[in-house]
DNA sequence: AGTGCTTACATAAGCACTGTTACGATGCCG
DNA sequence: CGGCATCGTAACAGTGCTTATGTAAGCACT
């Protein structure tokens, strides 16, 4: 008899639902950008290609550390964003690197990109108004908290105070 | 021009930090698990374990229905869950069903299993604490404020307004 | 009983995404 | 020259889903 058992964690949960209204705004951002139709645009291109827009010509590595990345993944990234025709790579000062550019066809849309995103954070805003309690403020304020103590160390902590962890 | 100098909206971003934010979180969860130890338990099974814990044997459809996903991909995770010894399956009321139940190995862990998820929960309580937002109240309010126009409606909104857009 | 529809499940194949490790090639610099 | 930095690429890892197909059981109707 399910009463006998304890009661289902999973159901009062706030983690959970966090990740699910993450999940359900990412699809509608993802969901924007295919009805954009703007051909072989990976809603992932987009960070960097904005970037590179507005910071200009990097290098494979200078855009690794730009986005916390390995070298490694960046290449392969910018290899994709290269055959589906957003950037080039030319030859930088150093002869190891390459700097990666917009194409033509990129410079062509990043004014899009950079109204889609804007158009993102502009409803975020809108969202964050519609309640007391502002959005901006507890993110930096988990962000603070975390920093204090990570949430590693937190969860760690509440599990050697139960017994049921023993 | 605006385009020799622009902007990069991805710099003035509420959406990243969240995720971001979340992404770090859920990396430190998985690391509880992973040194938790608890061997071929994947966080990923945590829920559907808890869920037949409180509620008892559920075939794989209700299973599927329980937490939102087609009875394809519950049936292969179930048989991941199987032969990692933390399920049985056994013939249901009706011949065509199958009954999902707990095994014993299952039935030791799940105690622990649901301590990992409460120190969780408590340790974002304590964090919510930290603030003087409460976080559930955000996410609860947004989820509202979804109801009533979805994040897509209103990206698209804005984007009606953008005249970069076009 | 036979026919055909529906339900429940299993399985295979494949895809999207993301990343890693390892290795090699090349160029820079002391 | 030797060692380091930069980049490219291949191979692989792994989650987690979808689609398509197969199989078996129930079920309604005749």
């Amino acid at each position: 008899m399910a009463e006998d058992h304890p009661l289902d964690p999973t159901q009062q949960s706030l983690w959970r639902p966090l990740r699910l209204l993450q999940a359900s705004m990412d699809a509608d951002i993802a969901r924007i950008y295919a009805e954009a139709r703007i051909d072989g645009l990976k809603p992932s291109f987009a960070m960097e290609l904005l970037r590179l827009h507005a910071a200009g010509p990097m290098t494979i590595t200078e855009l690794a550390e730009s986005v916390g990345r390995t070298h490694s993944a960046l290449s392969q990234k910018v290899a994709a964003m290269r055959s589906a025709g957003w950037v080039q790579t030319i030859a930088g000062d150093d002869g190891r690197s390459k700097k990666v550019t917009l194409t033509d066809k990129a410079r062509g849309v990043v004014g899009r990109l950079a109204a889609e995103w804007r158009a993102t954070e502009a409803a975020l805003t809108d969202i964050e108004a519609e309640s007391p309690y502002p959005l901006s403020r507890v993110v930096s304020d988990i962000e603070r908290a975390l920093e204090r103590k990570s949430f590693r160390d937190r969860i760690a902590e509440k599990l050697a105070e139960d017994p049921a962890w023993g």
